[in-house]
DNA sequence: ATATCTATTATGTATGCACATAACAGACTG
DNA sequence: CAGTCTGTTATGTGCATACATAATAGATAT
């Protein structure tokens, strides 16, 4: 057999890579079981278990007790995005960052927002909206619904001077979240604000986290 | 100490988080190494290994040898997205599917594409473009460049009945790609196709692998 | 025939041990 | 003083073993 020279679990990892994507083990069949591969590359099976782990995670294959390790049918094409400080993004690309304060309110939030969190309707909302800027370039509108209640010591920080994006991040913890992405046109308003004609196409990033939601372009 | 009452790499997880959240360990602190922890949990190493090694998988914390393990100054917020058929896409939504095949060419591809996958500029490449509804209503426009070099058998390939975004799924196995996302207003032939008014904002995900390059509304 | 119990099987996980490796600190040496 | 050689430390990984658990197939009982 090809035996492999060394038994790392990534050297398996991708010898079991290749077999799958050389269609050796063809999408849907049953891979052999842990056991066996171990006796076939002459290692643990903790090592095996370690390598098919990885491909289970990648989305490759599904692995289920007893049933055994097979192929996906359709190779889940898995995205992974890391979601940055704003400012960071800006000063990644070389430009200089600068951020606006537009409006800082505490109202009621419209039942588009409380009911996606899940909020009574008449919950004060602190409403935040603001721009940042790449070398006084249009860069990003933010549009932030916050429920106080859920972030202690919001009321007094000053937002002039620190992004909500940023502050957020830094002092309130969260453990999960939903995001969506999309694309409409730009109102007169929006558009204005971001120098752009009207009508414009902008992207939006729509965030869902414990507590805060975010429309950005 | 705060003995956990099972010892398995989830609720150890489980309880790292909880410090991290509640800022027992603030960010950029260094945690106990691995060792320390065991010995607090009553586990072996490798029981505390696996729950550290989640959370870095995870991007809450930063680890490396002899340096230890350190909680990240800004917590990354990563986003997983499953890239599925469109195919499957639609029939999630209970929408039956349908799919035309617009155009099917072989040609060379415009500078903007062969430079993004680095290939010759005078390349033949197989052009196709087609739509996919959803319950009769336009749903996506799929223009794709492949490079039939990459792809062999794909010359003979009937697109009328399969579209490309299956067959190449099942047929194409690929190992690495890229992928990006914007908006941008439609221009008027591509609205009528959506039957959309013109200039309406759409939604673009660009995609590159191995050989192949697909924008989308 | 249907329901229930009982292996059987493959993966999941915990443990103790050993050694590998990256990275750094401090001693040694020319 | 610069350069090199040692430890030392914390994580990374491999192994053998054991037991846990999900899921199924087959046997048994009603």
């Amino acid at each position: 057999m090809n035996e492999l020279e060394t038994t790392s679990w990534r050297s398996i990892h991708l010898e079991l890579l290749r077999r799958i994507n050389e269609r050796q083990w063809p999408p849907g069949s049953l891979l052999p079981n842990e056991a066996d591969l171990a006796a076939e590359f002459g290692c643990a099976r903790t090592t095996v278990n370690r390598a098919m782990r990885e491909l289970a995670d990648a989305g490759l294959v599904d692995r289920r007790r007893r049933a055994g390790t097979r192929v996906m049918l359709l190779p889940i094409s898995r995205v992974v995005l890391d979601i940055p400080i704003i400012r960071l993004e800006v000063e990644q690309r070389h430009a200089q960052w600068r951020y606006t304060l537009l409006e800082r309110q505490v109202c009621l939030a419209p039942g588009r927002i409380t009911s996606r969190l899940g909020i009574e309707r008449d919950t004060p909302m602190l409403h935040l909206t603001s721009m940042h800027f790449a070398d006084n370039h249009p860069f990003l509108h933010e549009d932030r619904w916050i429920n106080p209640a859920a972030v202690p010591g919001i009321e007094a920080v000053d937002f002039f001077t620190v992004s909500a994006n940023e502050w957020l991040i830094q002092n309130a913890p969260y453990t999960g979240g939903d995001i969506a992405f999309s694309a409409m046109n730009a109102d007169r308003a929006l558009a204005e604000l971001l120098a752009a004609p009207d009508g414009a196409a902008v992207f939006v990033v729509d965030r869902i986290t414990w507590n805060k939601t975010e429309p950005i372009t």
